[in-house]
DNA sequence: GCCAACGTTGGC
DNA sequence: GCCAACGTTGGC
């Protein structure tokens, strides 16, 4: 099982608005880039995330699940566009910022720091544990 | 609001 | 197939 950092502008679809589409799953559409969207493809039906505001808050701030494989994103225009489906599972009590996550150098390589313009980005387990710790996120079994 | 980094487009 | 120009994202 894979983990996943989401990003999201908290303007366009916040933290908020995850929770609120309840425990369904609703679609992580509009993305627009092949390496984002070459990562969902790979992505299984009960692996965890990190849900991510961009923008003003840069701050990890909730756990989310993969509801479903990867389909056409009936957002797009064409059908090269896929999109997973996501529900929230649980807040992170003490939000990560990404200022937080620069000071940890086991955290350097994390794509987050390395490539910021990737809006899905695979997480490894070291990273999530180490988050998880630091955002004092209580264990969340794998489904 | 600025700008660096990156991805995409299109001319050749 | 290369690369310049352009648009977008996102950190600051």
């Amino acid at each position: 099982m894979a983990f996943w950092l989401f990003k999201a502008d908290p303007e366009d679809w916040s933290w908020e608005d995850q929770k609120k589409a309840g425990t369904a799953g609703t679609e992580w559409t509009g993305v627009r880039n092949y390496q984002a969207r070459n990562f969902m493809r790979t992505m299984v039906v009960g692996e965890l995330g990190f849900f991510y505001h961009s923008n003003s808050d840069r701050a990890i701030v909730g756990l989310v699940r993969v509801m479903a494989r990867a389909h056409r994103d009936s957002t797009a225009d064409n059908d090269a566009w896929e999109c997973v489906d996501l529900c929230a599972v649980a807040d992170v009590p003490k939000p990560v910022t990404l200022a937080m996550i620069r000071e940890v150098p086991d955290l350097a390589a994390m794509v987050l720091v390395q490539n910021s313009r990737l809006s899905v980005q695979p997480v490894r387990d070291a990273e999530w544990t180490k988050i998880c710790t630091m955002g004092h996120v209580k264990p969340v079994p794998h489904a």
